[in-house]
DNA sequence: GCATGCAAAATTGTTAACAATCCATATTTT
DNA sequence: AAAATATGGATTGTTAACAATTTTGCATGC
């Protein structure tokens, strides 16, 4: 009858299954270009590298699908997520909306020291982007966004933000332009110091500007051909290639 | 090396797979609150309801942990969720960030048709109100808001969204006061006054004065328990469960 | 009566084999 | 030569059996 309550609800105590560890190291792969749009996820290859069964590779794979941040084919398999333009648009615009809440809540009450977490890992991007390493830059960028969503202060949208942010990695990774722009890197600073002006509005602002800024940055009209097309590269016509 | 394109990346147009039908009828289930907090879900007996494989409801328990509507315990088995005190007030909290953003979208470009929906959908909750039907009150109160997110013309956020609405429900459920204070229901009509004055700020003011309310009408302190019969739950014959 | 320990039952976790499907190549046909 | 058609190999999908674990019921002793 009444069930009763489990003991252990499972606190985040013990010890992390394999099962999230894979996940969790995909998710790594996607935000820094490891895995990019469209790539082909073999189960059994998988399997073998983590040394791990097949089943748990497809338990992966169906929270991964849930992410979108890849697609399962039936009967074909599971391929690295290619945003669509739209999908790209939509995922920026639900970003606005959410982290616009993210940096009123962080100016509206700001602390000595969520300053200072801020200003290290803005010394982090700033190393990264002298050292010319552009992979490194390129996490950080992302990172940064986390941090804001985690000072907020609320576990469901981090969580949720940090998804948006991987999609976000799918979607440069499709549609950055071939020249890569200086990255978002300066624009965090603007937006430190509109946090620290201690404004919610003009925090929301400046947020709103920088991620319109990185949404403008991409190419959002032709996507980028997952494989080489030879024919569009020497400008002739593909007769007819299957469509 | 280079990946082919997969040529047809599983648009929605196929049918769907039997395994989002078992998922989306949990979250049915969830939402109306004939699966209560707590109650445990046992595979085989789920399988056996469903005519379905032990394996294809362990992937849907995947879809549902990574919802945090049950919780997976490893060697216990699915619960579904109890969400804590502090969960509740984070997921509430989260809603006001959102829907914040939802209904201002929604003042700023109203329209007759979306006017209509809104009204439509308000006269069905005003006819279970009356008819004295709380379980159909309770599920339109649910979709008033998932109707705004769709409104809100964003499928980022209108699944978002879902997902807590779906744990709201599982968080009204555990903490709500005994005799059911009379529905939210009038203050859903008092949005939309304010939704079509077209004045964002006031409609995110009115959003969050509901939410607000919403949070204030539980009991944040002790929780309540269940018993489980999924036969009966999900409508279905059990097929000759061996007795 | 209540705790303890043990054995049986129920339930979850894992694996491996097999079936079904798809893809690429080779072969035939026109 | 181009199109259509078989064929083999690779990959995914499914199932069932078994192993590991937990839960339950019962007997025992204090």
């Amino acid at each position: 009858m009444a069930n009763p309550a489990q003991p252990t609800p499972y606190k985040g105590s013990g010890k992390l299954r394999p099962e999230e560890l894979i996940y969790q190291e995909m998710l790594d792969a996607i935000l820094d270009r490891r895995l990019e749009p469209g790539m082909k996820l073999i189960e059994e290859d998988l399997a073998k590298t983590f040394s791990v069964s097949r089943a748990r590779i497809r338990a992966t794979f169906l929270q991964l699908a849930h992410d979108k941040l890849i697609n399962l084919v039936p009967n074909r398999g599971a391929f690295i997520a290619e945003p669509t333009i739209d999908e790209a648009i939509e995922v920026f615009s639900a970003r606005r909306m959410i982290e616009d809440g993210v940096v009123r809540k962080i100016a509206a009450n700001m602390t000595p020291d969520r300053a200072s977490q801020i200003r290290e890992h803005l010394e982090r991007e700033h190393q990264a982007h002298h050292a010319g390493d552009h992979r490194a830059a390129i996490i950080l960028s992302g990172e940064f966004h986390l941090l804001l969503a985690r000072l907020a202060g609320n576990l469901v949208i981090e969580e949720f933000l940090e998804r948006l942010i991987l999609r976000s990695s799918l979607i440069i990774a499709m549609y950055e332009s071939p020249q890569p722009v200086d990255c978002s890197h300066s624009e965090h600073e603007t937006l430190l110091n509109a946090l620290l002006g201690g404004d919610p509005d003009a925090a929301a602002a400046e947020m709103a500007k920088h991620l319109d800024a990185i949404r403008d940055r991409l190419q959002l009209q032709r996507p980028k051909p997952a494989k080489t097309d030879f024919a569009s590269i020497f400008g002739r016509n593909p007769k007819s290639v299957a469509s």
